[in-house]
RNA sequence: CGCGGGGUGGAGCAGUCUGGAAGCUCGUCGGGCUCAUAACCCGAAGGUCGUAGGUUCAAAUCCUGCCCCCGCAACCA
């Protein structure tokens, strides 16, 4: 088919971003739209396939500060670091769009201003209790007490210049949109729940411009505001195509757009399905065919967190276990509408059962015998038995099967469908024993047609897996020495070439792990890690080992004056069990003793803090925390990781010596 | 009553929308085979589908109450 006549299909993924470097949950969109993206170019459609980093916003201004670095340097270092774990994990996108590119930053702002031409953003106030240290703007129902929900501080009436996109306009347009394309939005059960509590109880115009910060993408007419970042990093997806406001698209953007596939997490499919299509209904542009809200990957093992250390990363796993055996894990594992669960035992339990026991030995013990029987050549002797019918049934079969479900985005599925045909092929063997035909010589005609009928059910198998597993289906038909079938070639069975050899000495796929082991091997890895971070807390000199935070306002000696700080020795010690974070101490100072609650649960055990002298505010004014009541607060020095240390006096002092 | 997701044999999941014989993969046990990576094939055990009610000829599936788990939020004084 030629180029032109092929029809267009343009997928992506979100931008991903750039506050840090993406763990295997991210992971698994880009992989998830790869296999989509690589099918569907099987199918023959001519395939855009776009994802990239979204590289603006409050957060990056304030870890780059806190890092030390402009913000172009550590999105700069942050995008480099998505795109390599992308390409590491063979992922075949077409282009990388970031928001800092200068095309998107122009274009923004044009988009920017044709929105406020034409009457759908407009100049306003922006109205609430806004709270002074934490920078934020509450509604009243957000407030706690009359106080910030954030830090419980004082809050006052406050107003703000800030540009409003009018929502309430397309909202019934949306409405009917979304009503009359039940496909629009997936899974279904999405749908209703953007209708019930988004679009029908009446959408509130929308913010879309900051004054609070400035890592973001200047209003040109009105510089002190930046850009929203979701009317920023939404429209990657027309401008990384070319598409211009000024009404000269480039030829690219009148070919793939609407998109047919905006592949996203489930957390941002309020900023997809409603936001987004409202953008595009005032910029009059069609809307996406489809917005998928696939589920995530969790951890076994509780929570990722990075202070835990138990964070799972794309390069981590693909070193212990190859790139497509994460493919392969990512793509299967995860359910089409639950969250999926992943750790290094199911990993490893799926590395063993699928990936070494059923696929790669079922390549081994074929390539081998054919090696042993037939000096290497694969033959159709066309001595055919009952049995071979119900294999060459299985294999069409799921091939259907596994295509029917890919329409239907049933990525996991569909790899379930192809390894039907393994199955059935390492029954074949057993069914047909070729070893025993071996020994007469008789059957060497059955043995050859045996031979022939899995090399080519293996073929047309590896020939499936290719958007799954890229690499291990081109390693799999280099050992057959033949090559990729089409999606319309395997239809039909037998078209492996008679007469062709594989090769003589077949490299295992994938070698069966020892759980054990690779738990040690992580247990490893975690503690040059952990050591690390000892060293960046007591070596001062270290360069990297600093960190800066945001300054306060000089205070008077008179403001310091007024706060009693004195050393406490800690006499018992508990959990809080309605709490994850807290730990409740009696804490001896002087003579009295005081309750004092702390969030320091996941760094000392209780045990640990009996009988440790610390440094407490004794005036603060005792508060209720998880229905108890805090007199005072121990001191910690909190790094930029979140790390906790306590702090202690040098020398032993008496409980009650006053700090200052 | 903050929001959301979930509770199905030892583990991970499907099935729930559109009631109608409880299914898949792994693990366990027994057997077979020996070409192959202690792999492959066959068979078996194991579940009152969280719980208590309700609707129905029929409920994992629909309705109601309750319990528990997990995210987010809150709590990090």
């Amino acid at each position: 088919m030629c180029k032109k006549c092929k029809k267009p299909y343009y997928i992506s993924t979100a931008i991903a971003y750039t506050s840090g470097k993406p763990h295997i949950g991210n992971t698994y969109e880009i992989v998830l739209a790869d296999a989509i993206a690589r099918y569907k170019r099987e199918q023959g459609y001519d395939v855009y396939f776009q994802t990239g980093t979204d590289e603006h916003g409050q957060k990056i201004e304030l870890k780059a500060q806190a890092a030390g670095v402009t913000p172009k340097q550590y999105v700069d270092e942050v995008a480099g670091e998505v795109k390599r774990i992308w390409d590491l994990m063979d992922t075949s996108y077409d282009k990388f769009v970031r928001t800092t590119d200068e095309y998107h930053e122009k274009q923004i702002q044009k988009i920017f201003k044709k929105l406020c031409d034409q009457g759908d953003i407009y100049k306003g106030n922006y109205e609430g209790l806004y709270c002074t240290p934490c920078e934020s703007f509450w509604t009243a129902s957000q407030i706690v007490d009359g106080k910030c929900p954030d830090c419980g501080g004082p809050v006052e009436p406050a107003k703000e210049e800030a540009y409003f996109f009018r929502m309430s306009k397309y909202a019934p347009k949306l409405i009917e949109y979304i009503n009359s394309h039940p496909e629009f939005i997936q899974p279904v059960s999405r749908k209703n729940e953007m209708m019930n509590n988004f679009l029908l109880p009446g959408l509130q115009d929308l913010c879309v411009s900051r004054t609070s910060f400035t890592w973001g993408i200047p209003v040109a007419e009105d510089p002190k505001h930046v850009t929203y970042v979701w009317l920023d990093a939404l429209s990657n997806y027309i401008t990384g195509i070319g598409y211009d406001c000024d009404g000269v698209n480039a030829e690219m953007f009148d070919k793939y757009w609407p998109a047919d596939l905006h592949l996203i997490g489930k957390d941002i499919i309020r900023f997809h399905t409603i936001y987004w299509p409202i953008f595009l209904m005032a910029l009059g542009l069609p809307l996406p065919k489809q917005i998928f809200g696939h589920p995530w990957l969790l951890q076994g093992d509780g929570k990722m967190s990075k202070s835990k250390g138990n964070v799972l990363y794309a390069d981590t796993l693909a070193e212990f276990f190859g790139v497509d055996a994460v493919r392969y894990f990512v793509l299967h594992e995860m359910p089409f509408e639950n969250d999926g669960v992943i750790s290094w035992e199911l990993m490893v339990e799926r590395m063993n059962s699928d990936l070494a026991n059923i696929l790669g030995n079922l390549v081994k013990r074929t390539v081998s015998m054919t090696n042993q029987y037939f000096g290497g050549t694969v033959e159709n002797r066309k001595a055919y038995e009952p049995v071979d019918e119900d294999l060459k049934q299985t294999v069409l079969e799921a091939v259907k099967k596994a295509d029917e479900k890919m329409d239907k985005l049933r990525v996991a599925d569909a790899i379930t469908e192809i390894f039907n045909i393994f199955r059935r092929s390492n029954k074949y063997i057993d069914e047909t024993t070729p070893w025993t035909l071996a020994k007469d010589e008789e059957k060497k005609d059955r043995l050859a047609t045996v031979l022939y009928h899995l090399a080519e059910a293996i073929t047309i198998g590896a020939s499936m897996l290719s958007s799954f597993m890229p690499e291990t289906s081109e390693k799999i038909l280099a050992q057959l020495g033949t090559q990729k079938r089409s999606l319309a070639e395997m239809k039909e069975f037998g078209l492996y070439p008679d007469g062709n050899k594989v090769v003589g000495n077949p490299e295992i796929l994938f070698a069966r792990l020892d759980i054990k082991k690779v738990l040690e091997q992580v247990e490893a890895l975690k503690e040059p890690e952990a050591e690390e971070n000892i060293e960046n807390e007591s070596g001062a000199q270290a360069e990297d080992a600093v960190m800066d935070v945001e300054k306060k306002p000089e205070i008077t000696y008179d403001d310091f004056d007024r706060l009693q700080f004195q050393i406490g020795e800690i006499v018992k010690c508990e959990a809080v069990a309605k709490s994850k974070k807290l730990l409740c101490s009696q804490v001896k100072i002087g003579s009295e003793t005081r309750q004092i609650l702390s969030g320091i649960k996941a760094w000392y055990k209780p045990e640990e803090m009996v009988g440790k002298k610390v440094m407490v505010v004794t005036n603060l004014k005792p508060a209720k925390l998880a229905g108890m009541v805090s007199e005072g607060m121990i001191l910690c020095a909190e790094d930029d990781e979140g790390n906790l240390a306590l702090m202690t006096p040098e020398k032993v002092m008496k409980s009650g010596s006053e700090v200052r």
